[in-house]
RNA sequence: GGCCCGUUCGUCUAGGGGUUAGGACGCAGGAUUUUCAUUCCUGUAACACGGGUUCGAUUCCCGUACGGGCUACCA
């Protein structure tokens, strides 16, 4: 009878945040391990800070990573509409509830005049002015007049909002899944604006009211949440509906990786590393930034790295498919504290789901990107060289920065090395090997080695002379995969070509 | 300032009244690979501090310190 039913709820103010893609995670991990469902909930009742495109961007984001919504604003569902500007009109009836139960007041203080109280008390030493119980009697609002006076002010257009009547002297439970009882004494919480005058209600309204309409019965959120949770609890107690209140559970954050504090954008433009999962355009570079897709994560690898960040399954574990995740995961294995953010442990992620994936799977994914630099698109070649590379690669970039050299002509050979090896007089014999290769019937990586070892054999040389050689004639450096595969694999004729090229270079390096 | 939350290797963490305090990343060394990387092995390194409770605390309690969050007509 109560089918579960969690939720993602951001505010789209900008690009989804690292942090935010982990609390959908987790969302998401419990609506699937309990068989319910997850919604997209888009919290956009903040009309100044809202941003074109971030929501786009949020759903790409989840679909990037494979977390699709059940619910949501293009998923449809039956408790819709799932944006809340579309639902203004619901809040409005919720709010004369609480204002007809007197859980709620009209307030006709605007904000510059708030805004001044606080100054003045802050002056005087008052660091913490609140609209609460002990001032609430020396304002301006509907319990200070008469009746007939507020309708008149409202009459009249004067601005107003509405806000809910904190109880005196009462102490709030709220039972947190991740971290026990967490009580809040009613006289230290202020009274909440819930509908602002611009007749949008605030996010602590607005969110109680969808939780409840869309049955939602876990809430995971980040922690700083939690203080305003009192509230949220006194709101579903005005209400009355305390008895289907969801389960709270919040999230510790994710911090820098270095110094203090919770992570930011400002973190990944500093340190250059992805803090989002995917790029955000901007005319001003400063807000713009690459995301963990364009910089060549795969985003099972960064599922992995989010879900271990905070979590853990209780075994020694480390790599989790989705599916995997949905079957170990559990809100109690979360940790209290906060996560600092190690870019190495994602990276190091990254490879093991390279190293991890079949040639061809590796092949078809990095077709684009070949595409991208009129490098061969052909799915044979690009299989047997992800076959290659993967073992030595951290992003799918890699594949192409450090392999280049499968694609088009050597471009930079490493000269301290060829100034170690290269000996002018042994030019001739190169030339010989060169042209012995020319014969091979087979150009096999077999057939290369065995031609290389006779050639060493009647030249007098040895693998130490020789290797290093064609290693560097045929890529330029002298990292890289066997020397005989990459011979096969470029073909007779290229690696003819390069030998030569590359041996008068040599020649006029030495 | 007030309220709330937290604190095990550098980092992510397991554990839990008596353990050689385990794993992973990173770092260092070694083996394999006549390159690089992979793989494998080894090493490095932690219970914030002070009081209790207890035969015994890293584990329970209380303080302190430190860190984090909130303290808006933002979410």
């Amino acid at each position: 009878m109560n089918q579960p039913r969690v939720r993602f709820a951001p505010s789209p103010t900008g690009a989804l945040h690292i942090g935010g893609v982990r609390t959908a995670l987790y969302n998401y991990l419990l609506a699937k391990k309990l068989k319910g469902t997850f919604v997209l909930r888009i919290e956009d009742t903040d009309q100044t800070r809202y941003v074109p495109g971030a929501e786009a961007y949020i759903q790409a984001s989840l679909e990037w990573c494979g977390l699709i919504p059940d619910e949501g604003p293009s998923y449809g569902g039956a408790f819709g509409p799932y944006r809340q500007s579309e639902r203004k009109d619901i809040y409005a009836g919720y709010v004369q509830q609480l204002l007809d139960k007197g859980w709620a007041y009209y307030a006709f203080d605007t904000a510059e005049e708030l805004e001044a109280i606080r100054e003045a008390e802050h002056a005087k030493g008052n660091q913490g002015f609140k609209y609460d119980a002990t001032v609430r009697l020396q304002l301006k609002n509907s319990l200070t007049m008469s009746k007939e006076a507020a309708e008149a002010l409202i009459a009249s257009g004067h601005p107003w909002t509405v806000r809910l009547k904190v109880p005196a002297d009462e102490v709030v439970v709220v039972e947190d899944l991740i971290r026990g009882a967490v009580a809040f004494q009613t006289n230290e919480l202020d009274d909440k604006v819930l509908l602002k005058s611009d007749g949008m209600p605030t996010y602590h309204l607005a969110n109680i009211v969808d939780d409840h309409l869309m049955k939602i019965t876990h809430v995971i959120r980040g922690e700083e949440w939690l203080s305003s949770t009192g509230h949220h609890v006194l709101l579903y107690r005005a209400f009355g509906w305390e008895e289907t209140m969801p389960a709270f559970a919040h999230l510790p954050l994710i911090l820098k990786p270095d110094g203090k504090g919770k992570l930011s954008k400002r973190d990944g433009k500093r340190l250059g590393i992805p803090v989002f999962p995917l790029s955000w355009e901007s005319d001003n570079p400063e807000d713009a930034f690459v995301g963990f897709k364009e910089t060549g994560f795969d985003p099972a690898a960064v599922i992995n790295f989010l879900a271990l960040l905070g979590w853990n399954s209780g075994t020694e574990q480390e790599i989790f498919s989705l599916d995997e995740l949905i079957d170990a995961f559990s809100l109690e294995k979360i940790g209290k504290s906060g996560a600092r953010f190690d870019f190495d442990k994602a990276k190091w992620f990254n490879e093991q789901y390279i190293k991890g994936k079949d040639n061809a799977v590796l092949a078809a994914q990095l077709m684009p990107l070949a595409k991208e630099r009129s490098y061969r698109a052909d799915l044979p070649f690009l299989e047997q060289f992800c076959g290659l590379m993967k073992e030595r690669v951290t992003f799918y970039q890699d594949f192409f920065e450090e392999g280049y050299y499968f694609f088009e002509d050597v471009h930079t050979y490493d000269l301290a090395t060829v100034q170690k090896k290269w000996k002018p007089e042994r030019r001739a014999a190169m030339d010989v090997l060169r042209d012995s290769l020319t014969q091979l019937p087979d150009f096999t990586h077999e057939a290369i080695k065995k031609a290389v070892e006779s050639f060493m054999e009647s030249a007098q040389l040895k693998f130490g002379d020789v290797l290093p050689i064609l290693r560097i004639a045929v890529s330029g450096t002298m990292k890289g995969p066997a020397i005989f595969e990459m011979m096969e694999l470029l073909g007779k004729e290229e690696i003819v070509k390069r030998l030569s090229a590359a041996f008068d270079v040599f020649d006029q390096n030495v």
